[in-house]
DNA sequence: AATGAATGAGTATTCATTCAT
DNA sequence: CATGAATGAATACTCATTCAT
């Protein structure tokens, strides 16, 4: 009965996980509707269908610990999605642009998620949660060393360049939620061409 | 009145003026310190001197007033600092070089007013606030129009690429709450470089 | 069928009785470790290894039933080990300092006891659990009673003195909560002897 | 006009001073009439003429400065209408007596301060309002001691003494709490009885 | 007998805002 | 101008109790 949690995960039926991705869900949707500050327990429990803010209590220690699990579920997912892309191109610069479009689409099909992710970032410090933004950024800037030493990139400082286009992209991200019309198609080809520009070794073709 | 503005306030004469920007101030330290949803009223009473809250309703007719205040006095420094130096550069690369160069500056010398900025546009949504913001990205993409119309640049989106930037810059802006020990020359180097190497009208045939 | 309830007490086969003995135990437990407001029933079963607060419910119909029967359970254990001692002596002189000794020894090795009775009697209020207590004193005053019949005893209000007694001795057990090092053969000397002064006939004229 | 705040105390001015001593003794109300679980700030605000517990969390950071206040507040009437009685006799055991029956005159005078006192200091542990406790007793102790030089007093432990007197008289408070026709006079003369034959030494005339 | 989920009332505390002085 | 008191709603979180399984 619990065997197959995992496909039963979206489904309604009230088992420990499905609750908590439940409450999950409807956090994201309130923080994005209301904005981080006013995404309170009892906005959350109206989304999620529940009749009182104590069983959010029930599932999860603290707001803090309910955060945190937003937190981790949309970094598993993108770096699922994206992740799987990336490793798929065998050059440096194919993986940058297959990143930068992966990541795009992500934003595109998973945009509440991501802009949840980013106001509980700006908004929970001090925190452990920083620590995997922090870990991507890790991520990208072993890319940008991998392609420098396969003399795909040019010589630039790879933790600036990685900050650099993770905050790039977060923009894009931030632009989907304000701008409704937000071409991401758009954006994805000119982030690539801008970013395969500014790091590729000046004798490569394109 | 208002060209000796900088001197009066840190005095203590207490004009209207003066009250308004001591406010203001008190309202950066306090979300820079404690974050957004914690920079309460009461807050920042504490931080300007003030013995009660009730000062700062009879200043600010809202809360939300009082964040527009600050949103539009750092975009207001924002703009004389970095206009400055953009329209002293006679070409549009050495404009967008000096853009990123001042702005750069700009986070060092006041990154506890972007802090703060960037944390109010965030979670400020829905009214007016965001529009300054707006209408940077618009003059950055009006410098981005005129550098193709003059050959300099290559043939991209202008307000992509703007947004890029400005996003880019944000996040730089975030490094400096978060690491302490970020070097913001580096940045702005690396940052001139990438968006140079991004936008310059091609030299070589690609 | 309660003869060999103290070694069913620890077993694992969890009769009704086991099981609301279990409950019991654990209830003390969180009175002593977090205070009688502290000592939720969430604590209760953590400590008497349920998962879940509904089987508290389950054996006991209230939280005051189940702190009536806490106190009925510490009264029943205290009047064993201490009337047994009391009826072993022969003269009412005897019997005042065996109860004393007795009872100071019941506090040493019963402390827990002890101090989740007295939390209890003083908070929980309006309802019978005082009654016990109030029945103890009249014990203690019949016993004074009779030694003052017998003429071992001057002539005191005996009501008086057993309150004075009960409390005194209360206030040792309250000691032992807060003062680790806290001496119990040392009090327990130092009462009797208080004790024995202040009601045995007088010697000599006075 | 905040001059002589200490006799508009008691006033329906709202002084500072005023709304606090108001609050300290709502909260001595509703701890006597419901026992300290359910003195909660909305029955202590109801009590108070408050319309909402925010003025409470005005007055007092929290619920255990409150707590705090009460004690202090008792302590120091007390001291001051006990301490006043014992000085003004000459020996210790004038002192001893002085002392029990200015405590009796205290408790059947002030009986809801002293049994809100009591279900404070039991429930609220841990935290610094167990000392002033201690530090009675220390006094008693040293009244013991006095004695105990001056010849006038057997040699018995004083701290112990201290200890079993204090408790001994808590158990008063305690009765007059629950037996409405509590007759302190009566307790107090055996009292002081008690334990003036338990102390003094023994060649002395009663 | 036992579990875990659910409920709904209750907890202290914080908040922006108002108002009399 | 400025203060401090007051309000009332909102906050996260805890609780005893119930109930389906």
């Amino acid at each position: 009965m619990r065997a197959n949690f995992s496909s039963a995960e979206q489904s309604r039926s009230f088992t420990e996980q499905g609750r908590r991705a439940q409450i999950v869900a409807a956090a994201i949707e309130a923080i994005v509707e209301l904005g981080y500050p006013r995404a309170s327990f009892g906005q959350i429990a109206k989304r999620a269908g529940l009749s009182s803010t104590g069983m959010i209590s029930y599932h999860f220690k603290n707001k803090a610990e309910l955060m945190r699990q937003v937190v981790a579920d949309v970094y598993r997912t993108a770096e699922e999605l994206v992740g799987a892309r990336v490793v798929a191109a065998d050059t440096a610069r194919g993986q940058l642009r297959a990143f930068i479009e992966a990541s795009a689409d992500f934003y595109r099909t998973h945009h509440p998620q991501l802009r949840a992710l980013t106001e509980i970032l700006i908004n929970e410090r001090g925190g452990d949660p920083v620590l995997p933004h922090r870990h991507e950024i890790e991520g990208l800037a072993e890319l940008f060393r991998a392609g420098q030493r396969a003399g795909e990139f040019r010589d630039f400082d790879p933790h600036v360049m990685a900050v650099t286009l993770r905050h790039a992209l977060d923009g894009v991200a931030l632009r989907l939620g304000t701008e409704a019309d937000t071409d991401t198609d758009l954006y994805a080809r000119e982030l690539a061409t801008t970013f395969d520009l500014a790091t590729r070794a000046s004798q490569e073709k394109s």
